[in-house]
RNA sequence: GGCGCCGUACCCAAGUGGUAAGGGAGAGGUCUGCAAAACCUUUAUGCGGCGGUUCGAAUCCGCCCGGCGCCUCCA
C-alpha cells in the first residue's frame, strides 16, 4: 500500500504524492516561547517526528522546517491583546529576547529528551520581519489588505476562499466574532497582518506604516514560503490552530502568490488532562519537566504513540503507568535478545519471517501514519520471539540479528521508542558500573550452586534497592537498570 | 447558538462494508531454590440506543442519548 495522509482540507484520506521529485516540504507550527513545553507540545511534535522519520524511511528526502515564534503572537486573538512574550518579559524583568533564549532552550531540551529530531531549519519569526512585510506589501498592492492608522489587515472579504479549511461561511464569521466598537477593521473577523507599535512597546520594528510589529499568522507564511517555496507538500499543526490560524495562512499566501499554499493539511489531536481539556485558564498544565520526573521521556513518547495522531489523548497517572508496563515488556525483549546474540550461539534460524511483520509494519505507518496499529505488531514480534526465546533451544546468531534489526528498524528508526543500547534508558552509565554489576551476579551465582540463598536473595534485593534488577534465566542472569 | 469530532471488553486503544488487533488489569496454569521475567489458557455472538440500506454493518444513511473540541489564548 502506497502512503495515505489524512488531508484536512479535503477530509479524506489521499495518496501522497510529492509536490516535487527532489524534495518533501513540510512545514509544522511551532511553539511559541514564553513558557515551559507542556505534554500536549510532546503529543504535537512527537506525532509530527513520527511523520518526519516515516516519510524518511520511505525514501524521501524531506526538509522539515518548524518555526520558532518569538514576536506576535498576541493574548487575544482578537488583535487587541498583548505580545506574550512582552508580558512575560514584563512579569520577570526581563528582556523579550531573554525570555525567547529561555524558553527556546528548555524547548529543545526537552524534546530531545523525548527523542525528537531537530527540525532540518527552526526560523524564529524575528529574524524574517523583512520577509513578513514584503509579503503584507504585496497584499496591500493586490487589494487584499488595507492600512488604518499605522497598522494593516487582511481583508477576508476579499478572498473567495476564506473558510476553506476549517468550514465556515463567512456569515458564520460575523455571527461568532466578538463584538466591538472599537475596532477600526473594516469587517470583524478580518486578521491584523502588522500592528501599529504604540511607544511603550518593546519588539517593534520599522515598516512602510510606521513602528510596528507583526501579526501571529504571518510569520508562518513568510517562513515556510522562504523555505519550502510558494506550493510545497505538508503543512501540519494542533487541530485548534485549524481556525483561524491556518485559515488565515491560507488566505494571506493564496493571495500573495495566487498559487496553492500546502498540498496536504495535517492536524493532531489534543490532549486532556484526566477527561479535561488542558488550558491555561484551567490550571492543570502538565510541564514536560514535571512529566519526566515520574515517567521516562521514552515512557511518555510510547504513551503518545499507543493512540493515533487524529485522537484526543488522555492523560493521567494511571494510563501512564499502564503504558510504562507494556513499554518495558517490549523492551525487555529487545534485551533479552541482545543478550542471547552476545553469547553467540549456533543453531537453527528463529522460525520467524521478518518480512512478513515488515511489510505488516509498513502497510500501517502508510495508512496515515497508524502508530498504535504498527506498535500493536511490534507486540505480537515481541510474544513470537519471546517464545522462542524460552523454549530451550538454541538459534543462529545471524537469525537473532535480523530480528533485532526489525525491532530497531520500526522500533527505533520510525517510531523511536527502543534506544539503541540500555544505556539510553537509564540515569546511571558508565562500563565500571556494568563490570562490577557483572562480578557481583557471578558472587551471587557461586552462592546459588552452594545453595547460599540467604546470601544470593541479599545480593539481588541490595541490587534491586540501586536500580539493578536481575533475571535468572536458563541461559544465565540477565540485569537491567530501572532508575 | 454555529461548525466539527468522538462513543469498541473492567481501563487504555486499533479497526470505516466481509464477520472484533494490541497493551494494562483480573482468573487459572507452565517454568523457577524463591522471586522476577517469559510463555500458555481465559475475559465483547458484541462495537451508546433505535430504525434503515445491503447477501453481509462496529464500519454507510436517519433520528435520539452521552462526551469532547473549535468559534477567545493554546500544540
Amino acid at each position: 500500500m502506497s502512503l495515505q495522509i489524512y488531508n484536512t482540507l479535503t477530509r479524506k484520506k489521499e495518496e501522497f504524492k510529492p509536490v516535487n521529485e527532489g524534495e518533501v516540504g513540510m512545514y509544522v507550527c511551532g511553539p511559541t516561547v514564553y513558557g515551559d513545553s507542556h505534554i500536549g507540545h510532546a503529543k504535537s511534535y512527537v506525532s509530527f517526528d513520527v511523520i518526519y522519520r516515516h516519510l524518511r524511511y520511505l525514501g524521501y528526502p524531506v526538509l522539515y522546517i518548524q518555526n520558532i515564534t518569538d514576536v506576535g503572537h498576541l493574548t487575544d486573538d482578537a488583535d487587541e491583546g498583548e505580545d506574550k512574550i512582552e508580558v512575560e518579559a514584563r512579569k520577570r524583568k526581563l528582556q523579550p529576547m531573554a525570555i525567547v533564549e529561555r524558553y527556546t532552550r528548555s524547548y529543545f531540551e526537552d524534546m530531545d529528551r523525548l527523542n525528537i529530531l531537530r527540525p532540518d531549519i527552526s526560523p524564529r519569526a524575528t529574524g524574517h520581519i523583512i520577509e513578513q512585510i514584503e509579503i503584507i506589501k504585496s497584499l496591500i498592492e493586490k487589494g487584499y489588505a488595507y492600512e488604518i492608522n499605522g497598522s494593516v489587515y487582511f481583508s477576508i472579504e476579499k478572498f473567495r476562499d476564506y473558510g476553506k479549511l476549517s468550514g465556515r461561511s463567512l456569515d458564520e464569521m460575523i455571527a461568532g466574532v466578538r463584538v466591538d466598537s472599537k475596532s477600526e477593521k473594516r469587517h470583524p473577523a478580518d486578521f491584523a497582518l502588522w500592528k501599529k507599535a504604540e511607544p511603550e512597546h518593546i519588539m517593534k520594528w520599522q515598516s512602510p506604516w510606521g513602528e510596528g510589529y507583526p501579526g501571529w499568522h504571518i510569520e508562518c507564511s513568510a517562513m515556510s514560503m522562504k523555505y519550502l517555496g510558494e506550493h510545497f507538500d505538508i503543512h501540519g499543526g494542533g487541530i485548534e490552530n485549524q481556525f483561524p490560524h491556518h485559515e488565515c495562512e491560507i488566505a494571506q499566501s493564496e493571495a500573495a502568490t495566487e498559487k496553492p499554499f500546502a498540498k496536504y493539511w495535517m492536524h493532531n489531536n489534543m490532549v486532556t488532562v484526566s477527561g479535561q481539556k488542558m488550558g491555561k485558564s484551567l490550571g492543570n498544565f502538565v510541564t514536560l519537566k514535571d512529566a519526566f520526573e515520574q515517567f521516562h521521556p521514552l515512557i511518555i513518547r510510547f504513551f503518545i504513540l499507543q493512540s493515533h495522531y487524529r485522537s484526543p489523548l488522555d492523560f493521567s497517572n494511571e494510563a501512564l503507568a499502564a503504558a510504562k508496563k507494556g513499554y518495558d515488556r517490549l523492551v525487555n525483549t529487545v534485551l533479552v535478545l541482545r543478550q542471547r546474540i552476545d553469547l553467540n550461539q549456533n543453531g537453527d534460524a528463529v522460525p520467524i519471517d521478518p518480512e512478513t511483520y515488515k511489510s505488516k509494519m509498513i502497510d500501517a505507518m502508510n495508512d496515515d501514519f497508524n502508530s498504535p496499529q504498527t506498535i500493536a505488531h511490534l507486540f505480537d514480534l515481541s510474544r513470537e520471539v519471546n517464545q522462542y526465546l524460552n523454549d530451550g533451544k538454541q538459534y543462529s546468531t545471524s537469525s537473532l540479528q535480523k530480528i533485532e534489526e526489525l525491532f530497531l528498524e520500526f522500533g527505533n528508526t520510525v517510531l523511536g521508542i527502543i534506544p539503541d543500547s540500555i544505556e539510553m534508558t537509564s540515569t546511571i552509565n558508565g562500563a565500571i558500573d556494568a563490570d562490577l554489576i557483572q562480578l557481583l551476579i557471578d558472587v551471587r551465582q557461586e552462592a546459588r550452586k552452594q545453595k547460599q540463598f540467604a546470601l544470593s536473595d541479599m545480593i539481588r534485593d541490595r541490587l534491586k534497592e540501586l536500580g539493578v534488577l536481575l533475571e535468572d534465566t536458563r541461559e544465565g542472569t540477565n540485569w537491567k537498570r530501572t532508575k
